[in-house]
DNA sequence: CACGAACACGAGTAATTGCTCGTGTAAAGT
DNA sequence: ACTTTACACGAGCAATTACTCGTGTTCGTG
């Protein structure tokens, strides 16, 4: 929500230009995969939208807004699409089978949005790095709370610290191949992409079954595994 | 090389003027870590070198050049570094140690350069597309090596061709997990990068041990091993 | 209808910055 | 000693570009 700072912009109250704020959005859109964010101009992005500068620097503090506005965007439609990807009783399906789906939504969905794949690569910009922090925390929850379905927190305080750092740990390394692997899979031509996405499946599966010491391919239904290293 | 084109600049002639060109990559290198690439100026950068605008440009064609020549610079001193961490004769070590080598030795490596680090994180910059391209090849090479030598390829065209997509798929996924990890585990603190590189080490094996169907902690003399999925 | 507020417009501005080029100096060649 | 080539300098240019602001229009409201 946009508040009232130096800063700030107004909040769109008439219909018209909350219309306009979603036309703006869709030529930044645009423009970044056209051309990069650094390379794209503010009055690009007006002229695309049909719209003129003025109107764009009414809604938008300034050009980083944009990027960041465009992330958000981007990023809650992705929860909503792993959202619906993820199996609302996960009881008689293997962990391998949870991986792929996973895998396979995330996959589709960069597929079909290749500009939020080109805001993925300008994921270093200062601006972007609070909105990327807090969504590979939401990411990495679901894979910490499979850890604890498998394996409860050891009992007494310091071997429990000691335990919750390793976990943080291993799901960041989780969180991290994932994206990364997801990006590589988009960096050539289509059957590359799908070689990729089997080897990411692979590489998550045999990572987490290594960690959790279980079996990938069994139900879990009552598995109770014990976690290695710790 | 420097080449006579239309944008290249001379080669530096003189002793005076190479210890110039030094000069002005060290103070690049100082400027790029403080703030960002895109942030610094040519002019920051000359004065850092404790030298004139116009002699920068006397050897470096245009801002780009200077990130293309201290990425290179950077890369060629990582390369001898793992060159140096290479066991001579791998007989008688395990997967695992050669593995947990490597991952120390590029760990150590980037530790001491936080400039290449930096360098990294603009690797989305297309100027450096190429060489990151050209350098993952050659990370690639040694892996790629590394299977054949476990398993050669079937016989048979259509057979060999096949296994070669997929193992190429697999050089790619391993190489980027672990320039993706190793940055990874420099994003916080120091605990958090040892844990990362176990991590990191714990993930790579696990992937390849299954990939490559062998014992990871078993000495490579003599070993043989299926690939798996071919 | 009247009036204030929100919206829309786009030419112009101010600041930044990569880079040139004319001038001057040290080194190499002969 | 004289010429030529390489090196060094830095003020200033040219181009880009994010952003402002004065003017005009549309909408909500009483």
């Amino acid at each position: 929500m946009i508040v009232e700072t130096p800063k700030a912009r107004r909040t769109p109250l008439q219909e018209r230009s909350r219309a306009r704020v979603d036309a703006i959005l869709d030529a930044a859109d645009a423009v970044f995969l056209e051309m990069s964010y650094a390379a794209a101009t503010t009055n690009h992005v007006a002229a695309r939208a049909g719209t003129s500068i003025g109107s764009l620097y009414r809604f938008f503090p300034d050009k980083e807004a944009l990027l960041v506005a465009l992330a958000d965007r981007y990023r809650a439609r992705l929860m909503e699409t792993l959202e619906r990807v993820r199996p609302p009783d996960p009881r008689g399906l293997t962990v391998a089978a949870l991986v792929a789906r996973g895998i396979d939504g995330f996959n589709a969905y960069l597929g079909a949005n290749p500009g939020f794949r080109t805001l993925i690569e300008q994921a270093n910009h200062p601006a972007l790095r609070e909105g990327n922090r807090a969504h590979d925390e939401a990411m990495g929850a679901a894979i910490y709370s499979m850890q604890e379905r498998f394996a409860p927190l050891p009992r007494g305080k310091g071997k429990a610290d000691k335990a919750r750092a390793q976990r943080e740990a291993v799901v960041a390394v989780t969180v991290a191949t994932l994206g990364n692997l997801q990006m590589l899979s988009f960096s050539r031509d289509d059957s590359f992409r799908k070689r990729v996405v089997a080897e990411a499946k692979v590489m998550v599966v045999a990572y987490l079954a290594t960690r959790l010491g279980i079996d990938p391919h069994a139900p879990l239904d009552g598995a109770r595994a014990t976690v290695v290293g710790e």
